[in-house]
DNA sequence: TTACGCGATGCAATCGATTACATATTGCCT
DNA sequence: AGGCAATATGTAATCGATTGCATCGCGTAA
């Protein structure tokens, strides 16, 4: 009971020194030169030193010392993602689509959760500067003071995705705000509604605000009503959705656009609050697609953003800068579409 | 147009040499022995030294190199979270726990995600063996071979959370997934409800395995039937739920206990398109309470688990193993809570 | 046979911060 | 004044893998 934190084996923390390259060296009767070259290079050595190299490496359980060839490489193999919020649901599947990238080029993918703090945003931000990661992926709008002017930050390469901040220079993978939010109104406006509301996220983001200026121009290409007592601007949050609500139905709106499908679900359970049903009363229009977006009651009609492939193509991007290579395109713009689901319908007495 | 990765300055990857503690000596007049104690514990050092030093730091904007510290100090700082899929809301919850305490304590918590993928799970296990890592979190249940004795893997100290295989050197946070499973159900029968089904994760992991036992035993108490023609094993995902409905519903059930709220969500789905409502034809109870569960419709009915201090406490304890303490105890159970909202109610006929 | 070339291997410097040990400086006590 | 302790700083070894350069040996062509 008083040994409590360790087994010991070749390699282990916890007794004897671990294996390092020169114990194989020795145990093989070889340089580590030697050593080193099989490992990262089998074909360079004859066929017989493989051999004994490689039992060695088995028999000793050896792994390689990545601190070492880190220092001695000057690199990390790692990315650092920084985001808002992990726990949404957004961010998880863009996550996936980097860390499946980043695997498949050897590198590792670091979280950095800010929760808009710019402590925490200042510390990941320096994290790169100490080489601790190779390059950055920025999934968080608001980059405080680093909105440099390059592609890299305090010489750290970065790409950022979704939301952006302005300069040619930058590299930039996001998706057509402004299109998919036109998009949403106009699906609204077909279906006949004549006030349609909005919910955005914080106008301190860029996506919040390509989404509203969607959503103006979208009404006023439909020759409808834009009323500033219609907009309500949120957090992003559920309840900020909820929230919007006692406000937003003193105008009488019959449909709902919301900036994404969280405040969406809010703003149903707002409505429901109120007595009001979704569709039959009040139609809501969400944004994301998020992985509950089908499965609600009733199931969402939503902007689908390509999560997934807005992850793959930032860290190929970085994988490109961090390789030197020279870019194709800085920026890419992924086009979205409306998933038409049931919670958005034609309004209850026929708008004219 | 043509350089398009790099901007220089003092600390940059791009042109000139990085700054360097042998640069900060020089310009400081000092060695690099004292820099490094001056910025390890300024107490160390002259008032006047110390001055010296932290001018020549600003101005040449040093940031020390954490490559060669590591290397050097044999540590990364870094743990490392393997979890099955980082885009179930019921992980990145416990995550944000974990890399709080992470930080608190100058670590960095990084995500490992497996897709529940074996080759996955073993390159994330070699990274703690070659030192990407200094520790491991283990959310994930399918410990393949892994399953040694005591809390260290290959040398690499461990603890897990929520998923468990036995051993009593194990390190370990979990809840009472099995007294939880039993309160559902006790929940459930109270409502009067006598044919209660079970949608299982799968069978292979320790927590599907406790909440069903729970279930069985909650049974028992009430002395219901056991019928297995009520039983279903799912696979945590919300698909696994709605196809659980037509083969489950042959059984007449007029409750389903879920193993999770992702397949009570998509249960409720199944029902919906047979045309079934909840809670009025069929009660359904869910696990873990996601972020969504109370903004469902109906608002779920399910177990409450402390996923932030699961992860909190689990680091909590990694943090003791590494830094070679003595563990209080090494495993902790954690109590979840019923919360009952509306997706539970008496069934429509009383039950007798 | 000699020389050239190429493939395989070894030697040793290197990456940059940390730290044990040595040295130097100051002050204090008897 | 002499000696000791405490404080501040410097010197140099160290962590372990990588890699430029040197070397060695063997085969082949002139």
């Amino acid at each position: 009971m008083a040994d409590n934190t360790q087994v010991k084996n070749a390699n282990g923390r916890g007794g004897d020194k671990p294996t390092t390259m020169a114990d194989i060296a020795r145990i093989a009767g070889v340089s580590t030169a030697t050593v080193s070259r099989a490992l990262a290079n089998p074909a360079v050595v004859t066929a017989e030193t493989r051999e004994k190299i490689d039992r060695a490496v088995a028999d000793a359980d050896y792994r390689v010392n990545t601190l070492a060839r880190n220092l001695r490489k000057m690199e990390t193999r790692t990315i650092l993602v920084i985001v808002p919020d992990i726990a949404n649901p957004f961010f998880s599947d863009i996550f996936r689509g980097i860390e499946e990238v980043a695997h498949e080029n050897g590198f590792v993918a670091v979280i950095g959760n800010t929760e808009v703090d710019p402590e925490r945003e200042a510390a990941y931000a320096n994290m790169a500067r100490e080489r601790r990661a190779d390059g950055l992926l920025l999934l968080d709008g608001k980059l405080p003071a680093w909105a440099s002017g390059a592609s890299a930050l305090g010489g750290v390469p970065f790409v950022m995705a979704c939301e952006y901040v302005d300069g040619p220079d930058i590299c930039l993978v996001r998706t057509d705000n402004y299109d998919a939010a036109k998009l949403a109104v106009a699906h609204l406006a077909e279906l006949g509604h004549r006030r349609i509301a909005h919910i955005a996220g914080p106008l301190d983001r860029s996506i919040s605000q390509d989404r509203m200026r969607g959503y103006h121009d979208g009404l006023a290409e439909a020759g409808l009503d834009d009323d500033p007592a219609l907009i309500f601007e949120g957090d992003f949050g559920l309840d900020s959705g909820t929230a919007a609500i006692p406000t937003l139905m003193l105008g009488k709106p019959t449909a709902i656009f919301t900036s994404n499908d969280e405040m969406a679900m809010g703003a149903i359970q707002g409505l429901r609050a109120m007595g009001l049903g979704v569709p039959e009363d009040v139609s809501v229009v969400g944004f994301d697609d998020i992985r509950f977006a089908g499965a609600y009651n009733p199931p969402l009609t939503t902007v689908a953003q390509p999560r997934y492939e807005i992850g793959r193509l930032a860290t190929e991007m970085l994988m490109q800068l961090l390789s030197g290579h020279e870019l194709g395109q800085r920026q890419r713009v992924l086009n979205s579409s409306l998933v038409i689901r049931e919670s958005s319908a034609p309004p209850a007495k026929a708008g004219g």
